[in-house]
DNA sequence: CAATTCCTTGCCATCGTTGGCAGGGAAACA
DNA sequence: TGTTTCCCTGCCAACGATGGCAAGGAATTG
């Protein structure tokens, strides 16, 4: 009574070396078992099986990652977490690394290069077998030196042109000439974009296509594009900013539908209806989108699909590292609401 | 020329002894240098520190981890990650791990105990620090079972009984007194309460405040609570089960923010105005909370503070194994917007 | 019955790191 | 100059698993 019993219950988890004592066999036939993999008689197969039961045995992966270089993890770099952007597209990467036994590693980048350089590293210093990432801007090397230590790198929405970096994008240039047209031939013809910070020095497919889709408009297409944080507040500075270069304004096309919602609240506040006297159009129909009043019109990209193609994607880079220039794209479409 | 050059790109990444050769000394050293540990003199940690930079080496954390028996990696496991709800506390719990150097890995139940276990075993296999989990109802025995293989628990916005297992809480017992308090102010006196399916077979904090604040109101308080699930069309549906019950409805609290606004497009779509016929408030405040119309009067709760909350008590736990029975509460307040 | 083959199993090294301990050299003391 | 002390440094084992190879035994063949 005096010598308190040992704690089984926090003992230290079982390992192969203790099943294979309890059994009596050797650490590596057990491990055959685990792994399934042939040698071990159907007797003695079956004998480990029943200790491993028993002792709730369970494979330290962590041990396992160090002699197999695969640690059944993957990295997905986001932008902003409390985009419901984000939520939609984690969930889906999520989705098909779950069916492969992967277990997914979700960080964000908040736009800025130097914490995606961190998460970069820490996410290759963990052993990740693969990274999926919305890339900042500007701040390219640094996937290529993840690429280069061999680790598949898949960008998403931005292509990379590197022999080692495949992506996965969405058509939105086309998506930006829907919205423009939708917008002309419901009758407006003083189109302004909200376009995102992130995208003020580089080609931008929705800018192009929208610099496409209101050229012959006869207005000076470089002053009609706004550059702004991708948020609900960034939209409504931006719109007002527009407001202020084309008092007629009467159509918006916003970078997200965030920035749209955004948007949409600023004209409220200046006096202006949705859509009688403004129409907005926004990218991504986050589920958000449906339940705004009014419903937002908006260019729809399919997340789940998205997160599964970038997920095969990176399967394929990791069986055949030597694969060169993989990029896919993804159509969209537009979803008529009310708010264009 | 003939014998290409080794791809020096794709090389494995250097490690401790490929520092250690290049400088001179024995891998324990630059192990030493790197740890930031007594020992070394002056002149060689920085010979060492000059080759780590040069190398760009970096620790392979899976080894470590085998040694140290830990891996700088939490676990959080939500219900629904496309509930914004989520999205918001994981950003807390990145933000506060991220100070630490912790990753997150983020996964989701789904609400499912199969889904649940399979998660829980998942992070420990790979070496988790710690889980922060928003619970199952009805299958707490999987968390104990984690718990007593000596990994650090806490389960948000449940208390589990159970000596190594935290938990923090927000006061919603209370939140639902202010909301009921505030609906009575306002002149109701039908209020019906939209619950979680997951709550049905608990006492579940939310709906004992709400029983308790209706209890005078002279009807049936179990037949005001209606169970559904934590979604917009939950909500919808719920709503449609309390007219039934009441036609004269004048009242709605919701069990969260999503399920709120999917009872006000539900009474909206039967010709309801809100707030003018039925008021309704539910538990969050997430962002949408603030952008859909009319904007939604709610019970807020903290979920920076939580998230911040429950890694500080991970580490707690971790620093101190023995130390039982944290619980913490957190404050609500009550915000009061155009739908209630 | 001896030789060959196949099936099963075990031993040893390895992955990249850290912990414990011992040893070498220089500095400090007598 | 001999001895003690204190820095530094390096060797070996360990963490928990897998890979390659060899060895033991049974089964098959000549």
């Amino acid at each position: 009574m005096e010598i308190p019993e040992a704690s089984a219950s926090t003992n230290r988890a079982p390992t192969l070396h203790d099943i294979a004592a309890h059994v009596g066999v050797s650490v590596r036939t057990v491990s055959r078992v685990v792994n399934d993999r042939p040698g071990p008689a159907e007797a003695t197969r079956q004998r480990v099986l029943e200790a491993i039961e028993h002792m709730e045995y369970r494979p330290n992966l962590l041990a396992r990652g160090l002699v197999t270089r695969q640690s059944f993890t993957l990295g997905l770099v986001a932008t902003y977490l409390n985009d419901p952007f984000f939520a939609e597209l984690a969930r889906g990467i999520q989705a098909a690394g779950d069916r492969l036994g992967y277990l997914v590693y979700l960080t964000s980048s908040e736009g800025e290069p130097g914490r995606q350089q961190d998460i970069l590293r820490s996410l290759v210093d963990r052993g990740s077998d693969g990274v999926i990432i919305f890339p900042v801007r500007g701040a390219e090397q640094q996937l290529i030196s993840v690429a280069e230590r061999s680790v598949p790198v898949v960008s998403i929405d931005h292509r990379i042109e590197h022999p080692r970096i495949g992506s996965v994008e969405w058509d939105t240039e086309h998506g930006a000439h829907l919205a423009v047209e939708h917008l002309r031939a419901t009758g407006r013809h003083r189109i302004g974009m909200l376009s995102s910070r992130m995208a003020e020095s580089v080609d931008e497919p929705r800018e192009t296509g929208f610099r496409k889709a209101i050229s012959d408009l006869g207005y000076d297409v470089d002053r009609a594009v706004v550059w702004t944080d991708e948020t609900v507040e960034g939209g409504a500075l931006g719109v007002a900013e527009l407001l202020r270069r084309y008092p007629d304004l009467d159509g918006v096309f916003a970078y997200t539908d965030i920035m749209a919602i955004g948007a949409m609240r600023a004209l409220e506040d200046t006096g202006r209806a949705v859509p009688d006297e403004v129409s907005v159009i926004g990218v991504d129909d986050v589920e958000l989108s449906a339940l705004v009043r009014p419903a937002l019109t908006t260019v729809r990209i399919d997340r789940e699909q998205m997160g599964t193609r970038a997920v095969e994607m990176l399967m394929r880079m990791r069986a055949d590292p030597a694969a060169v220039f993989q990029h896919e794209v993804i159509d969209v479409s537009l979803v008529v609401r009310d708010s264009g």
